[in-house]
DNA sequence: GTCGCTCGTTGACCAAAATCAACTCGCGGC
DNA sequence: GCCGCGAGTTGATTTTGGTCAACGAGCGAC
């Protein structure tokens, strides 16, 4: 089996930026034939990465950003008490290693959840080549941007005081997501643990289980441990709309 | 004072990036005089802003990056409910308008909180003139990351589960944040509301109340109304810390 | 296969925060 | 001064989610 991985690894390794599927939500997408080739040039495609393996740590040096291409990477900060809070689960797409960039080391940690491949790009590198594309240059600013507006929704969900509600706002942004990419929006497996979710979404594991046991009670989900069928889409964005409980005592 | 406060209006608007206190903490940091100059010209100094007004809406127009001078500002986001979540309270030396880079439009509105006034850099410019000057350049990113990386504070302070604990993280952060500006760190003014406050903290307004007396009464604080002294700060950062009751329930 | 482990679920109980409601204080208008 | 309003506090009660504990399903080791 180890086979195998390694030729893909090969061949995802000579893939370039034009022919990515992604092309259109990372970095390259409003520049020309030519400068893409610059750009390829200084874009080191990494070897995929194994279920549990850190991307980077807290604390290590920073040198490059990280377009996440396939796969699903969790980060988290350290809390002094010794747990972590998980700050978000990234998917293809998305871009990670913003942090660090001001202290030049990681201001948190990434860690793989499943099987991922990621391109990395050297900052002072990028730096460089984007100081004489403009248009480079402005593709950063606005994936910086739409990181930023991305990390939002984390506080925005946490401030729902209901635990359901949590859960299907994060069911949904999920979904979302998902359909964003072109996959299956109403059938998909959770790479993250419950663990992992109940610290992000700001509750204890059983409260996340009885959230899910819930769902699917009232017929909105399908769940079989980390395997989630939506069934009522509507039913989920409305679970996740109000904090009243009186439309969450409905049906 | 009408008359007093637009006297120090127009003597603050012939303030230059060179002689401003704030200096080492805007875009301004490590560039020489001579670029200085370029970079303020294209500053412009706002009048100051009264305590309710916007600096900027959801929705509206985005053009510019603001950096606080003197004042506080509130970010926040309106939910689909009509109400709104508060993402920040932001302080001198901070930077906002990176929300909306990404689709030209903010996503955030930001609200006066106490008189303020800001610098307004015209965005398009500001890239023009860092295209030119590559310390400049890595400077607004180290400004983005800085602001990238104080977002996550929320999450994690929203990620305990004791109201107390949220308190007292808050009330340490912003005596940090005070400190920093070498202000007196022990005793200020709060300039948001219980209201905008208990948002913040995905709390309701009593609990925040209940516990800032229950502060008080540990006589770790004094309160009066938006007023707080800080008179255990030792004892202040071992409530933000642990979210286990046993500590909570000692003294 | 089965042992043992981790992950997840479920139930009973308890504690903390939300809710509901009354009340106080400070402030601006008149 | 007095009235009325909004902000904040406090108390009583309810509800939710946290805690503790038992249990079960899946999975890898052997």
């Amino acid at each position: 089996m180890q086979g195998t991985e390694h030729a893909i690894d090969i061949s995802e390794l000579r893939q370039s930026c034009a022919r990515c599927a992604l092309l259109n939500l990372c970095l390259a997408a409003p520049i020309g034939a030519a400068e893409l080739r610059r750009l390829d040039d200084i874009v080191k495609r990494r070897r995929p990465l194994a279920r549990n393996e850190f991307l980077f740590r807290e604390g290590s040096r920073h040198s490059s950003l990280y377009v996440i291409r396939s796969g699903a990477i969790k980060t988290s900060v350290l809390l002094p008490e010794g747990d972590c809070q998980v700050l978000g689960f990234h998917l293809p797409g998305e871009i990670l290693g913003l942090d660090g960039v001001a202290s030049e080391r990681h201001q948190l940690s990434a860690e793989v959840l499943e099987e991922s491949s990621v391109c990395e790009i050297p900052f002072d590198r990028l730096g460089e080549v984007a100081a004489q594309l403009p248009a480079l240059q402005r593709q950063i600013y606005r994936i910086v941007s739409r990181e930023f507006v991305r990390e939002q929704e984390h506080p925005v969900m946490m401030g729902r005081k209901h635990a359901m509600t949590r859960l299907a706002l994060f069911l949904h942004g999920f979904s979302e997501r998902r359909s964003a990419h072109g996959l299956d929006p109403c059938s998909f497996e959770l790479s993250m643990s419950r663990q992992d979710l109940a610290n992000y979404l700001g509750l204890v594991i059983e409260t996340v289980s009885r959230a899910f046991s819930r769902l699917q009670a009232l017929g909105v989900i399908e769940v079989d441990r980390r395997h989630v069928i939506v069934r009522d889409r509507r039913a989920l964005s409305d679970f996740a709309r109000p904090d009243e409980p009186e439309l969450r005592a409905t049906a």
